[in-house]
DNA sequence: ACGGTTCAGTGAAACGCTTCACGAAGGTCA
DNA sequence: TGACCTTCGTGAAGCGTTTCACTGAACCGT
């Protein structure tokens, strides 16, 4: 039988105070140094320990981040949450991470119920940044967004996309190749990212053959869809929306006998710590995954302790060329 | 200003009803069906819903699941992560992740944690399946352990380490290999893990000159180590715990200039996706991780519905032959 | 000695839900 | 018809905190 825990009345009535003193000087606020420590002892005696929960209801807050992800089969997203886990701990904070399976309608569910748990803040890498339900959402939470704006947010960490796709694109123009494979991230219903734009704008702007399909981020998923796309008229390159799609092609490469880059050039987006070990090693674009979970961190963190002021760090992009793209073959 | 949401004393306002009755209705107790359409209809009208901490103090369950990884480095580990929380949701349950970080110490406090947040069940994949908190916790919440046995489960997945040690161990023997370097997660004040005892025991049987390091799972320690490990008196074999471990045996030996498995094998101990993308592909036990992420769903779902029949699942490896294990040159 | 501050601590009302014990109809049965 | 069930619903007591408004007491300068 699971001995029933210390409530904060029996504290108090071990001490001879009332519950709201206990209460005061177990969070060091308002009582004189003597009581504070008469009470510790006595919490410490009876093993007390603050319920989480009525704390939260009495409260509104938990001391949580939630980390609301737009799909976790992508590994560099799993990196990323994990980072954030850690970085959060630090700050004597802890992540509650949900995964939103790529799917735009339970993003929206989850980030609801992630507010209903009282999360004194959530760290959100939004599948759909224009979805209505944002600036509402960050009127009663404080929000920072990584990746792409959002409206109302308290902070954002968001990558220059466009920087990335052109530092992308124009390493694969400048090796010959026109007619590229895109392979994007499956989203179900959401309209174009942002990302896909700046895709279609670059490719204007080079003449590029562009044919954009999607992709999940599993391997197996991934590695179907690339087996598709390569089977077809097969393109000089691919290039990947993130790493994990590009393991997909791998795959698919190594299936089909096609050599890379020999046969067919291949571009990663993200930088995975597995990209460097592939042979060829990827060659990607590089977010410095580092650098955006200490922003991220601290913006949250800042937020959440009610500083409310609004931040915006942009995130520059760099090419990380391994041996995955090579000039086209007879170009 | 975030209008107010609605309370279940407005929808009983709205419907004439008690708050009891609502409350009943909502969640198809004992009212009669026009009721509950009726209660259903404001609740909608109103945008009501139910407060889950509310809801959670009152009634000491949440309908949530902790999951308790020992470490979230650990790249298998984060797999099976996703794969359980997609189970889970699969279940009308949801997972609440965290990381021990390879501490038992904070495996111990997470743990309790957990139990305070009132989830109604929890996982746990432990680093020190013996540590005393373990049977007292058991008593007051269902937890289905992973990986090695824990006395007082509601249910168990437990890996018949022995047979995967015999399997990766007899087959380097096989093959010539003699003095082989282990390396096995980091635990930083950890008694013997059951696995590291098979392995002793192995060795014996087989005369094998073993020789074991402890090893982080993300990839920069992992690589330190195993470049430490490869400079010394060169093994013929490295066998790692973990896939992730091994990952940082290849780039040491990328980075050394050694050929797997030309100049040294390796074995590894999951099977993560990644382990067949790369070249060689990854010799591995495969531990079915599929297998075990339904069987863990299944008993923990039925654990916290009170059908408390202690379960235990033992889990059969499979060598998992590609090509990073070969015959020791010159042998 | 007297208003005015501060300090330490108190009582009671939230917070929004669940659940227990009970009651009022209405139906059944002999 | 009256005893007995069932069904549907109610009131009120929690759940374990926090926090608001307040009270004495001690202390200050004058």
């Amino acid at each position: 039988m699971p001995r029933k825990r210390a409530t904060i009345r029996e504290v108090a009535r071990a001490t001879g105070l009332s519950p709201a003193a206990v209460s005061y000087a177990l969070r060091g606020l308002q009582v004189s140094e003597e009581t504070m420590e008469r009470v510790r002892a006595a919490a410490a005696e009876l093993g007390y320990e603050a319920d989480p929960i009525a704390r939260a209801l009495a409260s509104g807050r938990t001391g949580m981040i939630g980390l609301l992800c737009g799909s976790l089969e992508d590994l560099w997203q799993q990196s990323l949450a994990v980072g954030i886990s850690r970085g959060l701990r630090e700050k004597d904070r802890y992540a509650l991470i949900l995964d939103a399976v790529g799917d735009p309608a339970r993003e929206r569910a989850l980030a609801q119920q992630l507010r209903d748990q009282r999360v004194d803040g959530m760290i959100v890498q939004p599948i759909d940044p224009a979805a209505a339900f944002w600036p509402e959402l960050c009127e009663s939470v404080p929000v920072v967004a990584i990746g792409d704006s959002i409206t109302g947010t308290a902070g954002e960490v968001v990558f220059d996309n466009r920087r990335g796709v052109t530092l992308a694109l124009e390493h694969l123009h400048a090796l010959g190749h026109r007619r590229i494979a895109v392979l994007t991230p499956t989203r179900p219903s959401t309209p174009d990212r942002p990302a896909d734009v700046h895709v279609s704008a670059e490719a204007e702007r080079l003449r590029l053959d562009i044919e954009l399909t999607t992709a999940p981020h599993d391997l197996a998923g991934a590695t179907a869809t690339a087996l598709r796309v390569l089977s077809g008229e097969q393109p000089s390159a691919v290039f990947c929306f993130s790493d994990s799609i590009a393991y997909g092609v791998y795959a698919a490469a190594a299936e089909l006998g096609l050599s890379i880059p020999g046969d067919v050039s291949v571009m990663g987006y993200d930088d995975h710590p597995m990209s460097g070990l592939l042979s060829p090693g990827l060659t990607t674009v590089d977010w410095d995954i580092d650098g955006i979970v200490r922003a991220a961190v601290r913006l949250i963190a800042a937020a959440a302790d009610g500083g409310a002021r609004r931040r915006r760090v942009v995130q520059k992009p760099t090419l990380r060329e391994r041996g995955s793209v090579a000039r086209r073959s007879g170009a």
